[in-house]
DNA sequence: TGAATCCGTGACATTATGTCACTATAGTCT
DNA sequence: AGACTATAGTGACATAATGTCACGGATTCA
């Protein structure tokens, strides 16, 4: 990073770099080897010497890469919170039915949820190991929190969902999808996610909109936008 | 327990222990302590060393009493369940106002919850590092989720509650329960209760009763007991 | 060729764990 | 009183996992 020596550098000299790229892919070894791991066994099993015994490393070699497993956990969070939000949410942007909106953003939620639900329980565990990892996770169910806080505010503001404090409500039914998750499919063989999703579409959409709405899945609450621009 | 040598024994000897209730009273006080650690500090900090630096005794005196810091937190987990079930749910037996149970009960358990907070939170914690813990504080929630899917077919059969299949639902409202405790009072300073209790009241009498008995508390669906004993 | 740098490794120090053989002592028996 | 015994407690030890460090080998650049 800092430039002792060599302050004369030819401009174009980007990359003066020695066996390119070995580095990155190391890392991304330990990384898949980290998934792999536990998609078959618990966090708690995890040590660095079991992680680095399924790639042809020494263990001492993790350490060039992560400070120690739960900085592991932290990075792979990192990748996983791309792909949760990418997946997420047309409930929380798109305009329409708010009611079909909803389902649809929870039904995408429950894919995710199924598809990473061994990972998703590990960093569950991994949460209380670590306060590093339990800061990321929480600000990261934070974000949630306040997406869906702003939205049922907008919804109240339209009349569409009662006047309450929308803060801690939201956090409630955020603790629901990812409790059931851990709980449902953090465990092979995973449970079948369609009552999974029923049941919270359920609780989401009843406590936002109402329950008649709750078996349906839509509802006539939308209207075309009138006056709002 | 076994009569080696002195085989004859007169008859009334029920009670030939030395330093009676000794070993009853070392135990409560690890218990004790590790209550006290727990209320100040978090789980992974709580090693079987600084643990017995508490009281004087050594930290091999631990391992007489308690298998690991595991088996000691699946102790105190024991005695907490008895604490939550007493406190626990006129709306899972009492006869009444539905909407009023519900929320009478969920105002105690937010009590018990607030009480215990931190010592929640570290077992939340510790049920990431240990089978057992994880298996008995799943035990527990089960049972919770079997009172209130009871509970929740019961009213589906008088028409209080719609038609769905009640145990999912039931397992995601008890673990908004859990998860809210654990965010909200797991750390010092903990959240004032009463918009905690609000919003888990909220998202219950909504998914059961109908949102309509969500800011009341109180319902008019409650009949007096006619044909039924 | 030689210098610089990058990647990786074995050896080590440290910390926590759990076991075991042993000691001390309070109560019991004669 | 004095000997005996089960109980409570301890220090020393073996094991396991962690994280650091000085070094070695290889590759690229000058």
């Amino acid at each position: 990073m800092s430039p002792n020596k060599s302050i004369r550098r030819p401009v174009v000299k980007p990359e003066p770099i020695a066996r390119i790229g070995q580095a990155e892919r190391t890392r991304a070894e330990i990384l898949d080897a980290a998934f792999e791991f536990l998609w078959s066994r618990p966090f708690r099993d995890m040590t660095v010497d079991a992680l680095m015994a399924m790639i042809p490393q020494s263990r001492t070699a993790f350490y060039k890469y992560f400070d120690d497993i739960h900085g592991l956990m932290a990075e792979m969070l990192k990748r996983l919170e791309t792909e949760i939000l990418e997946g997420a949410s047309p409930w929380l942007s798109a305009d329409g039915d708010p009611v079909a909106l909803l389902y649809e953003s929870l039904a995408a939620e429950v894919q995710v949820g199924y598809r990473y639900g061994p990972f998703i329980k590990a960093i569950s565990d991994a949460v209380g190991n670590s306060a590093n990892v339990e800061d990321q996770w929480n600000w990261l169910l934070d974000r949630f929190d306040d997406a869906v806080s702003e939205r049922i505010a907008a919804d109240q503001e339209l009349g569409l969902i009662e006047a309450f404090d929308p803060r801690p409500v939201a956090t409630a039914l955020n603790r629901v999808d990812a409790a059931m998750y851990v709980r449902a499919f953090g465990h092979r063989p995973r449970s079948r996610p369609d009552p999974i999703l029923d049941s919270i579409a359920r609780v989401w959409i009843s406590t936002l909109y109402g329950q008649q709405w709750a078996t349906g899945r839509t509802s006539t609450l939308y209207r075309k936008p009138a006056g709002k621009e």
